[in-house]
DNA sequence: TCCTTTGCAGGTCAGTTGTATGGCGAAGTG
DNA sequence: CACTTCGCCATACAACTGACCTGCAAAGGA
């Protein structure tokens, strides 16, 4: 056998490249020649691991999730409570994917930047629509549980609050990246937004 | 004096037959060459009317806004009811940001291809940061209407509730344009949020 | 009639884009 | 030692971009 070289390992260099540029210009933006640049490698090295730029970018979009659960879940298992409530949970979420810090930050950019490619690209609407009932049905659960435990009114529908929480911090985030709220101001609105569904009269 | 033409109207058209394309491919996606031909003009006719690229796009963003504006002010005029109560016109600015028809669905989607443009655009930000707080005020005068009326409790806070319906609004009409709910859908979620903001528990 | 202004068509240009191609060294196999 | 496979580089290419420029026709004023 020949040379050989962990190819996922070059693969994720090339993505991660792709996303600070994409944080910085957005995707339509980065051209290959400047993702290679950004990975520090050659164009040719970059087309030998991607044959084509949408390969490239659908294997960036499939970690960039990854990423983000992982940061997620880092962040909750790093809680002192132990299991912590649903509403922590809840919160910490909101905080993860508000632009609070530079990762979150970065993150939020790559998502919107594939979200306007999605706008316009049947097979990222495809993927988007497939991935986002898991998402919705996590919170559902967390909801339903909170109910269960009498944290939240029995007459409110889990599942429809789990859409509006999920609408509401991408919502939130958006203007936050906007700087028409600072991230914290935002985190504030997820607050009273939570003040009222658990707890609130 | 030569020959005269209205040079407002011409740039309209060119400003009509940009979004038409925006809301199709996104704005990056827009060449001057697309655009003349969508209009049914020449690149040079263009050219003559928008010295530059950026030009055309910052008269096209001044424009939409007005456009949506009046598009929510017919529909509030056309309302039955004299005057409308502050929860009406709540739920029918919401109806007509969410891409339930054509041309609100062109509407958001221009100001999604604006807002991803703003995200990486000193100039469209400073744009965006001096107009949110219009918007919010606007939203907040009438849930402060809404409190002294008795139809939302005294112990909401009428710029908070502001901020979270336009994010939560704004989430929501994302969603939407992926197809991860349908606008009826949205809608009837913008309805579950408002039962309770008003007589709601 | 001449002349100036306006409206517009067409071409050109330099730069950037994604993709395709030809080649060459290294590493292991027979 | 051939020989094959893999990793990678450099270049070329056709398509497209926004900006610029030259030229010409129409319309009125002098």
């Amino acid at each position: 056998m020949p040379k050989r070289v962990d190819h996922g390992e070059r693969r994720r260099r090339i993505a991660e490249a792709l996303w600070r540029i994409a944080s910085r210009q957005g995707l339509d933006g980065a051209s290959l020649r400047d993702v290679a640049a950004e990975a520090g490698i050659s164009l040719g090295q970059l087309q030998h691991y991607f044959s084509s730029k949408d390969a490239m970018l659908v294997f960036a979009l499939e970690h960039i999730n990854e990423m983000a659960t992982e940061r997620i879940r880092d962040r909750i298992t790093a809680l002192s409570d132990e299991p912590p409530a649903p509403r922590t949970i809840l919160r910490e979420i909101a905080a993860e994917m508000l632009p609070l810090n530079d990762e979150s930050r970065t993150g939020m950019l790559v998502q919107i930047a594939y979200f306007i490619r999605a706008v316009h690209d049947q097979q990222l609407q495809k993927h988007a629509r497939e991935g986002a009932p898991a998402l919705r049905e996590f919170y559902a659960g967390l909801l339903r549980s909170a109910v269960e435990r009498g944290e939240v009114a029995p007459d409110r529908d889990p599942d429809v609050e789990a859409a509006l929480f999920i609408a509401l911090v991408d919502g939130l985030g958006s203007y936050a990246l906007l700087g028409v709220h600072t991230p914290e101001e935002a985190m504030g609105l997820v607050d009273a937004h939570l003040e009222r569904l658990f707890g609130g009269r």
